[in-house]
DNA sequence: AATATATAGTTAATCGATTAAATAAACAAC
DNA sequence: GTTGTTTATTTAATCGATTAACTATATATT
């Protein structure tokens, strides 16, 4: 079909030995052949496009220059940006990222994880699902390099890349506490995942030390499964009880997304009926009518920093773990009602 | 590292030739090997968590089940879609997709292909960023199968799946005509492409058929470096001309975004003082005040119907060139004034 | 001149799976 | 009992590139 020209090809041309025509063409093997021997070569290949076939290479080299990427999910911008930065940054250092999404569901991040082996990638950089702790100690045990990023288990021993979730959550409540707010919700996720359990702790602690103590209804989660309906009936109660939330804190993007759109329908005014401030960023923000405050995630260096530790795990001899969690900024806008 | 298991450990185990594994293993070979023997194979490869090596294997086959997907903007959401479409109904026939994102800049295109015919993708899907003409004959040349995507020349024979732009243009300028519009604006791109080409023919065609003569103020074309600062000098134009456009058609949603946010800074009113139509929609539209009446392209038939095709000129053996046209639907909400 | 040392190139094994062809054993036919 | 056929299994070549080990010159050393 195509990509029919091999070393083999270009030896029988130059009448020489594949081997001559390996040594020509690789990078630091100079002195093996003769300039003027490598010069034919190297016209012939050029002039019959040669390609090298990486299949063959890798099978040969053991590696393929390839990461593997499994995020939890493609629709959320969040992942996809990450997705995009990791694609970026091992591009740079000569790598090809195969990427799958999980959807959050164990399953199928087990077969992705099975696949990308299969096909032999180098290293693999998971946004790792809940019940997937299995998984990463399988990967442990197999020792194949990877990199956790977004989410970890306090529990393996693993490398990841982490945002600070606990000081993310604290400090958006307490911002809210400080505008004055005295009964102030959150809408989390229900899952046993660490970074989830991290900002609810810190949305708690948050509340204790301004001194409000929260009401139980005050702090709901969601499923996964239908997030619209769930949403609405959770900011529902919320508003409900006798003493109504009047500041909400969302914990991820696509929670505040569908909690604003139900906010609205009720026609309630942010921030004045209620002060918002929501995890992350997002285009669909934008034309929001009143600017969002929110904690911004460092997405980039989220991306690249894993990328940087798959590659020194995959180099380092000691394949030694580390463990990085950056810091969260907090943009103050509009809708927490202090600007 | 990792993955030591090969047929010839399996092999050893269980005192057979790697040949009699590789039948035993192998659906469809049953005949080769007695029952028994294929048995304690079965049970040795499962017990040693035997995973066939997926590169060795193309080598041999010269098929990796690998398809290259070719973006113009991962950032775009139009396009992000398409990646996630095209992904899953790869899985479905049990394809791996390996990304990249040209940018609209045809030397990251030319390197992408490179890159990914070295990793011996078995078809290529594109979605062609201007000047890329000789990528395209040159694939063609090379008798890589491939197929455009949402892009095509119409001077290239070559198999795509687009969808009808001129007919989605020319119905979103009736309906705002219909709508009582008399100057009804463009903003679209810069850019020989054909799609575009053919979104400014029937903005064209409509005004004509609607008895409107057109203004040549009233089609503003911005390059895609710096679009926020061009949108906003030729959306400023338009409305700064004696006769100011009363109706504005967005040729994609990256334009219609960065429009409508400078049109709120201006305090217009959608319909009233502008009506809007745009290209796409985008889950950043959801929170925009005014409902947006918008093209809704065919997506997820788009990115299927690409593998669809892609891998029926793969397995086909005329080699056939399919063309598919698809059909836009023209959503109508609030913003073009008539609802 | 004999020996050591570069230099330039080739040979052949290797990675792991597939598969055509060869072989061996079991059984049937006449 | 020789020949033919079926069934089960192995041998060995192959895909394309890499590279250790080897060979054959040419050049340098003493």
């Amino acid at each position: 079909m195509r990509n029919k020209v091999s070393l083999k090809d270009i030896a029988q041309k130059v009448g020489v030995s594949t081997a001559a025509v390996s040594y020509a063409l690789s990078t630091g093997k100079e002195g093996k052949v003769s300039e003027e021997v490598a010069n034919r070569i190297k016209a012939a290949a050029k002039e019959l496009n040669y390609q090298p076939n990486q299949i063959a290479k890798s099978l040969k080299m053991g590696r393929t220059n390839t990461l593997g990427l499994i995020i939890a999910d493609v629709s959320n911008p969040f992942f996809a940006t990450i997705a995009r930065v990791v694609e970026d940054e091992a591009n740079k250092h000569g790598y090809t990222v195969i990427f799958g999404s999980s959807d959050e569901c164990p399953e199928r991040a087990w077969d992705l994880i099975n696949v990308l082996l299969n096909r032999q990638v180098d290293g693999l950089i998971i946004v790792p699902s809940e019940a997937s702790e299995e998984q990463i100690l399988y990967l442990k045990d197999q020792k194949v390099p990877f990199v956790l990023i977004d989410r970890y288990f306090p529990e393996i021993s693993s490398s990841f890349v982490a945002i600070n979730n606990y000081k993310a959550a604290y400090d958006a409540v307490m911002h809210l506490a400080k505008a004055g707010r005295k009964r102030i919700g959150m809408l989390a996720y229900k899952t046993s995942l660490f970074h989830m359990q991290e900002r609810k702790r810190g949305y708690q602690e948050a509340l204790r030390d301004s001194g409000l103590s929260p009401d139980e209804n005050w702090l709901k989660e969601v499923r996964h499964g239908d997030i619209k309906n769930e949403v609405k009936t959770a900011v529902e109660e919320m508003l409900a009880s006798d003493d109504a939330i009047d500041a909400l804190f969302f914990a991820t993007n696509t929670l505040a997304i569908n909690g604003l759109k139900y906010i609205d329908s009720l026609k309630l005014k942010v921030p004045d009926d209620l002060a918002i401030v929501s995890f992350d960023e997002g285009e669909a923000f934008d034309f929001y009518y009143c600017p969002l405050t929110f904690v911004r995630q460092p997405v980039v260096e989220l991306g690249n920093k894993s990328v940087q530790l798959l590659l020194a795990q995959m180099s380092g001899s000691d394949g030694g773990i580390s463990q990085v969690h950056l810091d969260p900024e907090l943009v103050i806008r509009k809708s927490s009602g202090l600007v």
